[in-house]
DNA sequence: TGTACATCAGTGAACGCGCGTTCACTGATGTAC
DNA sequence: TGTACATCAGTGAACGCGCGTTCACTGATGTAC
């Protein structure tokens, strides 16, 4: 009867189905997600799913592709707008943290990020090729935010030896687990707190003395 | 033909059938563990299982409060040994994270804490009881590590304002996300690398100047 | 301009498997008298 | 000491449901000539 606005969904139908599907599996994690809810969703039959894929491997390994480039739109995003506050690299580093925090404040449900933690918790049940991009993912933020802390480090030399690679990793690691602890306790925000935890600890390991 | 060693087992049916499950459930997570395979591995039928719990559940509520129980000890023997190497609160502090990351080193594969995301992840599925229990086994572990938290803070006053309950909070959030990242990457030991991380913080937050 | 054919984007019904759960029943052990 | 009964710790078979997947088919659109 009441068609909703066409224009402001996706047009293609696969694209439709993943957007769906994205909602789903961060509300409820993968293996909970029904192809049919999703097709339903999509206002498609169940076997006109499998017109657009294969099997449920792929929707996996598509959803993961589809966040990898949403967290590296995302990384540039955050860069860029730190580079036009600050000239200095602490500073924009601080800045860009304070701005990935802002974004968890701003959608306090459903951060896509669970993703990563659907497919890394059900591997098991999925093909090398899935594991591989959820691997490759977490390696493409992990080596440009390196980037980032190497130069922070050459003009402030942090107070103690740190290895910038794990540094680097922590932001991603206090996401997935801020996302656990946000949803074991019912605390959507405390996210934010454990970013900005981040924060300090950054600026006090690369301030000046 | 080649029985086990039966004295190395836990002889109540009820005990073996929960460490089985355990096992199971942090190598592939509860959904895709089936009862059948529990039994399997128990050695009894999949109805002998529906003897010792009415449903799984039950088996989820007594996974994650065999967890809570666990890291309970844990949280005291740290706690205990390093009050034995020092008097002062901050050097307990540190002591204790190390302690901590050292049991990580020591089991670089299925560390008891993905029950807790489990449950998170898959809420929907669970019934109140189990989301409730999931609660209160975080926040056990925060109310412990605050109260240690303070009394370190009481002693050296942190270099900037800081929120206890949150720093609390973040040794959780790093062992939850490094286990998701740990398998997301295929390299067991970086939570051992994040953990040593969350204790250089703690070091330069309340180190006096 | 009309006809024949091909491709696209699906539909509807069915299949098969696995899984959680139930149920009637059973052998072994414990208890009452 | 023997018998009757109750409880414990299961078994084996079956049920039903949901889910991923398949398959023959279809209407609409595009293309060749």
């Amino acid at each position: 009867m009441n068609t909703q606005k066409a224009e402001a969904r996706p047009t293609d139908t696969r694209e439709r189905i993943l957007a769906a599907a994205h909602e789903a599996v961060v509300a409820k994690g993968f293996d909970a997600t029904s192809i049919d809810e999703i097709a339903a969703a999509v206002e498609i039959s169940r076997a006109g799913f499998f017109y657009h894929f294969p099997d449920k491997n792929a929707l996996a390994l598509a959803l993961i592709e589809r966040h990898a480039a949403f967290e590296d739109r995302l990384m540039t995003e955050l860069m860029e707008r730190s580079a036009d506050l600050s000239d200095d690299p602490l500073q924009r580093l601080l800045i860009m943290v304070r701005l990935y925090a802002d974004k968890f404040a701003a959608m306090p449900e459903g951060y896509p990020g669970c993703i990563v933690a659907s497919a890394a918790y059900q591997d098991r049940l999925f093909d090398a090729g899935v594991k591989a991009a959820n691997r490759n993912a977490v390696l493409a933020w992990r080596t440009r935010l390196r980037a980032l802390l190497e130069e922070v480090a050459a003009a402030y030399p942090p107070r103690e030896p740190v290895d910038l690679t794990a540094l680097a990793d922590m932001m991603n690691t206090i996401v997935e687990g801020g996302l656990v602890m946000s949803r074991a306790l019912g605390e959507p925000q405390m996210i934010v707190g454990q970013m900005l935890l981040l924060r300090q600890y950054l600026k006090l390991l690369f301030s000046p003395r």
